[in-house]
DNA sequence: TGAAATTTGTACGTATGTATA
DNA sequence: ATATACATACGTACAAATTTC
């Protein structure tokens, strides 16, 4: 239940609340979360509140918003081994709204540009676990 | 100048002219963007449309916001240098709240999780660049 | 020092559009 | 077809911190 009187603001109780639910296996992956308008009587809260606890889960990578859907937990991707050569250097970052585009990168996921030597790599970070080699 | 009848919604059409602006020097490295208020006249939109896309900006971690100071330009930090030992394992993704909290990590920073035998560090994203020594 | 203005943060509500179920 | 569900956009109000005068 959402406490009017705590600092915490009530967009991130709800917020606070979902993960918790999802960290504790009540909601696992691929589960639909409640819709925005069930949340909003479930909380007592303005639909606007419960979008920014919603967006704040996407911004963690933690839940995927299916436009008129529904928004369920992020299934967990395999993890594909990618290899480091030895004098590889690896930066990370969050994408550019072209390569979220271009390769179909989820929202609050980032990602490695790998160099070698004249090479470059853009791995998609939920997709891939470096190994040095 | 915003078109209202593209397909381009208001508030991306904001964060691409800010982006465009970030981009070519216009808005350098620790300049302030013009306020809320401010962006609103300049394009004629409401301010939940500029705080909108202003908010992508942040996710992006291309911009910062201070409260009741306004937003800025991020400084492009100092990359310190990680050495990857042979055999390290190197996963990607957004840091939880309680991490962000803890590190001081700005929005849209991704962590990465380096782990080798038993020893396991958390990098900040915008800080590292790691070395496959 | 202190008051006023500025600036961002939170929250509510309304309306309309569009894609999905 | 109808209902559901998310996306966009507008506007209002007040709070809290910073900045300016």
């Amino acid at each position: 239940v959402i406490d009017r009187r705590s600092y915490v603001p009530a967009y991130r109780q709800v917020a606070d609340a979902l993960r918790a639910q999802i960290a504790d296996g009540s909601l696992p992956p691929g589960r639909a979360l409640p819709s925005e308008s069930a949340l909003e009587h479930e909380h007592g809260v303005a639909r606007t509140t419960i979008r920014k606890a919603i967006a704040e889960l996407r911004a963690e990578g933690v839940v995927e918003t299916l436009p008129s859907s529904g928004t369920r937990v992020r299934l967990i991707p395999e993890r594909e081994e990618f290899s480091l050569q030895r004098g590889s250097r690896v930066v990370i970052r969050m994408p550019t709204p072209a390569e979220r585009a271009e390769y179909d990168i989820d929202e609050g996921v980032p990602v490695a540009i790998v160099r070698h030597g004249a090479r470059t790599h853009l791995l998609i970070g939920d997709r891939v676990e470096l190994i040095a080699k």
